[in-house]
DNA sequence: CGCCATCTTTGAGACGTTTCAAGAGTGATC
DNA sequence: GATCACTCTTGAAACGTCTCAAAGATGGCG
């Protein structure tokens, strides 16, 4: 049939095939004459070069991959979209996988990247996962933590100060008079989580006048949070907490929303902050107190960091911390009045 | 150094590159004997099958591309998810990419994805790419068009009845009372859009009683729904509409917070519908009646079709349609009372 | 012991690209 | 006319895999 490949095109152009691989990569060495000749039988039979067979000489590929448990979980979709941004910037296309929290899924993709050679890996995950990256690693790709610190110093990571979100959050509470403080969320396993905890424990100590309730929830999503809600609210109004601190903004809207149609008032009765500052935080019917740990230098942080160990450049601190603020909304101003 | 590839591990586990081929592909093939003679090879040299060589030979990947503009939207963020459960059920990796609504990205990683050889590509575009993704098929990569229905009848698609949603949420506005209505949206060159408005347009005229103003807005975001919510605001009451129909759920949450914290009652002053029914119309502290397109069967549906296509299979109707329903809830039962 | 059937193993060859050293052409300069 | 500097062009070789026809082992059976 017709010719296929670089091998094709350039018989029927009448060139040398490194020829056509000139034109394709090195436009400038190739006489405008041929080059015309080239496009021509590249448009006749519809060629497009293979990437296997590119890759294949090269060794690489143009790609960086990124693991995510969830894009539906808009903190991840806003953090997928500043790396890509970047990413663009720099040259590389990024593919997306979803992991779906699932052990077996995140291997699977680990293995499907690592096996298409990509240029190198980020990875968000709920779970423990630096022994696998490092076995990624050892066999020769890079990659980058996002979202949880890592332990090795070995393995690279872009992370958020937990510890300081959950401080602020703590404090804020208390300075608008909450006294009996709850947390959502869960799994304490989850270092992110755990160190959030850590610090609203450590203001509600120091304060001394305040409670401080856990409410173990590990589906952080919406429908946890208003299963957390429908709990509350089938308690007597005296055991509720007055000052909720969710974990994230998808649990933390949940519970709001049970809480006002239950009849509880936001922020008068009750004040509520949830974390990731994601769209629906601020885009919230009653805006949503959040501790917000990205901005618009994550995506750049992240890919950066992975570009610089790709290129196996000097790092100085492979665990990049971004401290987190805490952007006060309706939620929680305006406490205690009414 | 060390050996490389699946020849040095033939080599060092002393046996055949066949060999080793069979363990990786057939593992039934291979005795016992050598087989775990292969593996402490591979262990050793921490061997990594490479897909370009493997992808050179077979010529096809076992991948599938999904292009879609943005996964921060959750509307797009939820079919990727049911997409990815599918395609995993059917042995074969997504790699999600984002346009970012440039058609110039959009190009990019159609590019891209042609040259990864991918099996086959979704794509949900804003604009027209049927053009784009004819040459892309020409030259042998297949694709389905996700969420707009594909004129040509080679251009296999899997859409929503969208003129249907505009009538079910037009006709619930108009039952409940409203008679100001307003369709929230833009750009009228999307047929999406455009057949929400007909659909709307249709049953306001067969009503006869009823006004329909055309408020275009094309940032179709929380952000660009606040834009609206503050024009409309800035109105004097009686020349605000008394029902909204917002082409997707972003923009009818932005209007939402805006009305209500100006001092709007929703449902009893305002009833407002949005589009998709993703999670947050639900979770939304007062819930949002939303035009439900997807439903569980949309996943499967896609990647059924994709599977279809790429196997040649014969396809009865190229374009699958399916017909939302109208889930109501608080954002407009109850209008007109208190 | 010879024959057959079955199960394993072998290794050459091809997939499509890029590189690179070497060759060909052109024009300018001595 | 010879030499040089330059720009273009050439084609073989190599990247790592899978396939396939053929060869080798093994064991059963007459």
């Amino acid at each position: 049939m017709t010719k296929t490949g670089i091998r094709g095109v350039a018989e029927i152009a009448g060139v040398a095939v490194g020829t056509v691989s000139n034109y394709l990569n090195h436009p400038d060495r190739v006489s405008a004459d041929k080059a015309q000749r080239i496009q021509a039988a590249i448009d006749q039979i519809g060629f497009v070069p293979s990437n296997a067979g590119r890759q294949l000489r090269l060794g690489v590929s143009s790609v960086i991959g990124y693991i995510s448990p969830n894009v539906s979980n808009p903190y991840f979709a806003e953090i997928a979209e500043s790396v890509e941004r970047r990413a663009t910037e720099r040259g590389v296309s990024v593919f997306l996988a979803n992991s779906h929290r699932s052990r077996e899924r995140e291997d699977d993709y680990l293995a499907t990247f690592e096996q298409h050679q990509v240029l190198g890996l980020l990875v968000s995950s709920d779970g423990p996962i630096e022994d696998r990256l490092a076995s990624v690693r050892r066999r020769g790709t890079p990659s980058v933590l996002v979202g949880q610190r890592a332990v090795s110093s070995e393995q690279p990571s872009v992370s958020i100060d937990d510890v300081s979100g959950g401080r602020q959050a703590g404090r804020h509470l208390l300075e608008i008079g909450c006294r009996r403080l709850a947390v959502v969320g869960g799994p304490m396993s989850l270092p992110q989580i755990a160190d959030r905890f850590a610090g609203l424990s450590e203001v509600v100590r120091e304060a001394g006048d305040a409670t401080l309730e856990f409410i173990d929830e590990t589906d952080r999503s919406v429908r946890g949070g208003r299963d957390v809600g429908t709990a509350l609210m089938a308690r007597p109004p005296e055991l509720r907490p007055d000052g909720i601190f969710a974990v994230n903004d998808l649990l933390a809207l949940g519970i709001l929303q049970v809480m006002v149609l239950g009849g509880v008032r936001v922020p008068e009765d009750l004040a509520i902050i949830g974390y990731d500052d994601t769209a629906f935080a601020e885009g919230s019917v009653i805006p949503l107190t959040s501790v917000r740990g990205r901005h618009d230098g994550y995506g750049v942080a992240v890919v950066d960091l992975l570009f610089d160990v790709i290129e196996r450049r000097e790092i100085d601190e492979p665990h990049r911390i971004f401290s987190p603020d805490l952007i006060v909304r309706a939620s929680t101003e305006g406490f205690g009045r009414g």
